[in-house]
DNA sequence: CGACATTAAATGTAGGTACATATATTTGCA
DNA sequence: TGCAAATATATGTACCTACATTTAATGTCG
């Protein structure tokens, strides 16, 4: 669907203020789709994309510093998002021991068993970006890194 | 800054996973700095955006419905928005005579001069895709509509 | 050493998102 | 007419974002 019946706006000022609503409520779209899919496993997508990042660090732990770092989202609050994580076991806390003001997150087997499981179900549904040819991938990539400059 | 570095990653699995990851990251960037915009006038993304939809109907009212058929985030609670806007006194709400199911909102006077000003403001800064050509923004807004067919 | 800045994380608060449910009104139709 | 379905909005709840503040540990430098 055009980006103008998506939002019921039969025209654009010009294709900068176009392009610019069909970049937010793209993202939106694919974020909405992405955390369908983990809805039935208890997660939420800041959940998951936390999991994944301990997962990429295990066995080595992961500071909150480290996970903000990595996160999409700078300003949301890592240590709540663990809190929540830490309830339903999937990952661990314990005050690091070389700098006890810093904390050492690890993802427990369950967090592993989960992410796995979810491996699957990622795999069978697209990322949302199969239509693009790999090409077309990338020359959407360098148009944004082009905005942010 | 490259998406890499941004979130300090060294590489993606492939150009599909690190659009997806760009888009949603620039999707974020534009956003928060469009919100800083509005914060020293008391508005949030949300509050400015309803704003501007009813000014479009002014001096028709506008109806929550017809407010979340425009909005870019469908599942965002558009009642609880105009609560926000009410107290501020920068719209008002009225039963709708004709169908008492539905409220009529309108903007306000002083709603009226709070845009008028954000105007200036936003015409100062770009939208923040100015780095791109026109036909550069026309590109990307295809391929936008492409993910989402 | 000791005051003071810096760093890491947690917490408080206002507002938003996503989704389920409730309440009131209107519509459709047996 | 009357009653179920549909419609319009509001409300409840869990979680999230954005940002300021707090608490604790560490670093620094006179």
């Amino acid at each position: 669907m055009k980006i103008e019946d998506e939002i019921k706006q039969p025209a654009f000022k010009d294709d900068y203020q176009k392009a610019y609503i069909n970049l937010v409520f793209t993202a939106g779209w694919l974020q909405l789709r992405q955390s369908a899919l983990f809805k039935e496993y208890g997660l939420t997508l800041p959940q998951f994309n936390i999991l994944r990042i301990l997962r990429g660090q295990h066995p080595k732990p992961a500071t909150v510093n480290l996970l903000i770092e990595r996160m999409l989202d700078k300003t949301s609050n890592a240590s709540r998002i663990v809190d929540k994580l830490e309830a339903k076991a999937l990952v661990t806390r314990k005050v690091c021991p070389s700098n006890r003001r810093a904390v050492d997150i690890r993802i427990t087997e369950d967090g592993l068993e989960l992410l796995q499981r979810l491996d699957a179900v990622m795999a069978a549904q697209s990322t949302g970006l199969q239509n693009l040819t790999a090409q077309e991938a990338a020359q959407l990539s360098d148009l944004l890194d082009k905005i942010r400059d």
